[in-house]
DNA sequence: CTTTCTGCAAAAGCTTTGCAGGGTG
DNA sequence: CACCCTGCAAAGCTTTTGCAGAAAG
């Protein structure tokens, strides 16, 4: 079975309806190949389905990141957020300083139950967020590194 | 030597202006006992000072960050940032998915020399940010806890 | 005196919402 | 056929910017 339908499987079981909107945004969201932001997937939709609004686009991926099948990355500093669809394992994000793209890194370095304990009782732990600033290895390369991490 | 008094130091040696509004910007981030966004900072701050502008806030915060100052924190699925003073060591943040508010964690689980070995060539890691999502002592305590983590 | 900073106002994003019509189950 | 979803348009929020005057060094 499709990644595809496994996500409307999903959906239908949670008791929403399946809209050819809702097929398109979760295909385009599984072809591209980088994270795109709410309006990038917007545009990219409007390249074969220009009727899809914008707040559409907004509203799905509300639904889909409360649903647990997109994860929604902050990037530093920046006031827009990007969406990747949580497929596989946990894991975090190496978010280039200078072109701003976020790729994958597939290893979580923090033990929460080992956190949890040096919290103790003052906070319960349900889950966190780890982003990698730096810069890729293509902006690594370049001669004029920008500033340094704000 | 006060901190105040260090931060408009530091400040200073940069080549900075020391008005009054930035005084009171810095007092008022030193006084609260929460982290406030920029809004509830200008709230503060016209509370004595009706005044000074969010704007003027905006900019200061803005140029605090970048001097390392101030750390901004981006609350999970919120679009607001809340802000702190820099002055302690390297550490992260506990935050209520109830009630939002941010609370210091001393302790760094994140080994970025290890973690740069791990990334190997393809990323140069500069920093990071770690934020814990859970439930505070207060919100904990409540009957109905909302829903989880999104 | 030069440069930086402020306050005002307006603009500029990104995101959300009200509403009426239309589609899904 | 009841309810959910969409598209449109407008509003809402946070944050940024242009500008002229004021203040700091």
């Amino acid at each position: 079975m499709s990644l595809l339908n496994d996500i409307i499987e999903k959906l239908r079981t949670k008791g929403c309806k399946i809209t050819p909107q809702r097929r398109i945004i979760i295909q385009s969201l599984l072809k591209l190949d980088k994270f795109p932001t709410a309006l990038e997937l917007c545009n990219d939709i409007r390249q074969t389905n220009p009727e899809i609004g914008l707040d559409t686009v907004y509203r799905n991926l509300g639904l889909l990141v409360n649903m647990g099948i997109v994860n929604q990355i902050n990037l530093h500093g920046k006031d827009t957020k990007v969406f990747e669809l949580a497929l596989g394992e946990h894991h975090h994000h190496l978010i280039c300083l200078n072109c701003g793209t976020a790729s994958c890194l597939d290893y979580c370095p923090v033990d929460e139950k080992e956190l949890q304990k040096t919290v103790g009782l003052r906070f319960e732990i349900i889950g966190h967020s780890l982003e990698l600033y730096g810069y890729c290895q293509k902006c690594k390369a370049l001669t004029s590194l920008p500033q340094r991490l704000k």
